[in-house]
DNA sequence: AATGAATGAGTTTTCATTCAT
DNA sequence: GATGAATGAAAACTCATTCAT
């Protein structure tokens, strides 16, 4: 009895079982017939939707990548200055529909696959200079953009370090606990910048009393 | 062209392949007669050595985990204080022989791929487990016990975080740079945790202005 | 060319080639490829259907061994008296669909095959202990228990004799000739404890003239 | 350590390895890597010796053949009437050295697989022709030469059905309840033609009371 | 002579994909 | 649109056979 508008439902559907499917098996044990039986529907559909168990696949990272800009864009939108922008970024990457077994799961699945396919890479990139970016940008504010880059490495590291290791566990993933493990890290270094630069500055002021640059 | 005494050279050559293969296809995308024209032998070759395919996969990531192991332990036998130590677990972790791209591919699809294999998991949580709890014991000469294992959690997230990041870079990691970004953490904590002492016994002073210490 | 409700058509077209495969090359020889051809279908769907090879073959077992239990069932309904039992059960062996070269050759692979496959080898001894039990059941009619256990076991040996040499054969086997050959023994049998009975009936006679019968 | 006069044994516990390894596994899953291993030899040396399995095989085959000759012709030489020489053929094929479950194994194998098998097939017709055709010299004896065949044929029968069921039993097979079986069915067959001929002779005096003779 | 490492052809099995219904 | 029967290409795996040692 097809209905007409179910086809989003059903893509959406097809969607959430690859992700759980990935989560349950892994994602080099993933099959189409797998992927249709736990959406419910045959395995034909689901090929007549996407056309090939690869754009199925490339689908849900697009979904997934999707998902995760939209609630980093509706973080941000509600953040109102440099420091809480950043905080933005970092929750955003711990949202509780993000940060559950399935979802990370599949994120993992596809970050570790996109090394070998060039167009899933290539969308991998793009979001993750992204994620750099925004946080340099925000971290500009406190540091030299030399620095700033460096700390957003780091700090991109340790929020994709703590979802590799989420995916390990046997207990679902706490926000609270990853949130302040890598604000803490942004924070000592901002910290770090705010002494260093007090510490120039009286350097500067012992060196240079008469008010000359040596800049 | 049979010749005796060739097992262990072959086995080796065939894990060296089969870690290539998964850099150069990925995990799910590995055959073995992939693995075995890579390593210059014939599939039923492979196949006679290890098993099975999945066994040629338990045993690469034995294989890994070892050279990681050995890697670690001498690190640690030149190690002569408590910060030393920690450095040590963290340089070995980026040992130029293991932070190189082949290695790391192989290394982030077993760690996936060890989601869904309950034997691969069991091997790699112990491994896990073993870092966390070396970094922790480390940690502890700084901190109290319960931050020095939020530390060592956070550390390892970082570790982990710059491997999988560098899985998708082009360019081969470096691995000064990425101790730095570690080392610098670590440091932070330390350093923090220092001053927290420092703030608290100052407090202490205060609060009982008779020099005795309670703790 | 898919058909819907083809499936137990095709189980049968199935199970036929391989009886016919058997026939033709020797168990030993049996190839799911060869069946799917002689089925005209591709292996992929021989599989489908029956999960592995081994499960064709023994669901082609299983096949034969109900087949051959209607025929008997159908020919004992039909009989009336013990000695008409017994011919029953006989005849049910030698029925012309049954006694074929194509079934012979399969039944022969199999009944040799169950010596060391556990499962076959359970349903081939439940029907062989049924078949004797059940000539036992009718001879009991004429001899004592003990001699008609025997006597059942020599039929169940010729029968099952008569078509061990009738595989290696050229010609076509003769149901006619077979049972005949069969029947003449159970006959003899019979004959042979009447004339027992009679003689210990006389010899009975003698012992105690008075004519009381102890038996 | 290569000695003169190895090549025979050698040979020899290769054929019994090949008749324990049918036994065990069964005819279909035997390899030649099984029954050089249960020989104490390599697989190589197994070759080597038969040139190939099928060889192998059919030497095995031969083997057995011979032996069961050698044992008939022995029991032969030893009987010294037309009744004995029949009873000698039978107790032939129950010498508690056939009537093994190991022999009784790879025998039957054999038999089965002759039906594909040309070779196997002409040597097996060959000895089952001569023992029918023993059988039925000693019968003609006591019959008719029609009748003759018919019981040789059907004793050759009981003799392969219990060969035959006893494959399939647990127990070790019993020659004496063996031999009496047959020799029953072989007794009867005398006693009746013995009285059919009296029967004849009797109803001969009636008929023609002048002593004409009507054939 | 004897080994067993090595091969590669052949077999089972899986699964994405197609297509008649 | 929707199904799932059917295919066939590709993969894992087995094993007889070869051959350097």
């Amino acid at each position: 009895m097809p209905k007409v508008g179910m086809e989003d439902e059903r893509r959406r559907c097809l969607i959430d079982a690859t992700m759980e499917t990935i989560h349950e098996r892994g994602y080099s044990e993933v099959t189409v017939a797998q992927i249709a039986r736990k959406a419910g529907v045959s395995s034909g559909l689901a090929l007549h939707y996407f056309g090939s168990k690869d754009q199925l696949l490339a689908s849900t990272m697009h979904h997934m990548l999707r998902e995760l800009g939209n609630g980093l864009r509706s973080r941000l939108a509600n953040a109102h200055s440099p420091r809480e922008r950043i905080s933005a970024i970092i929750v955003a990457n711990f949202e509780p529909h993000q940060f559950r077994d399935t979802v990370i799961a599949a994120w993992l699945a596809f970050y570790v696959q996109s090394r070998t396919n060039q167009s899933n890479r290539r969308l991998l990139r793009i979001y993750s200079m992204r994620l750099v970016s925004n946080l340099t940008v925000g971290l500009c504010h406190f540091m030299s953009r030399e620095d700033a880059r460096r700390v957003a490495e780091g700090t991109a590291s340790m929020i994709d370090g703590v979802w590799l290791r989420q995916a390990l566990r046997d207990k679902p993933g706490d926000p609270e606990t990853a949130i302040t493990l890598v604000e803490e890290y942004v924070s000592f270094q901002i910290e770090q910048a705010r002494q260093n630069k007090k510490a120039a500055a009286l350097h500067e002021a012992h060196a240079t009393p008469d008010g000359s640059n040596t800049q």
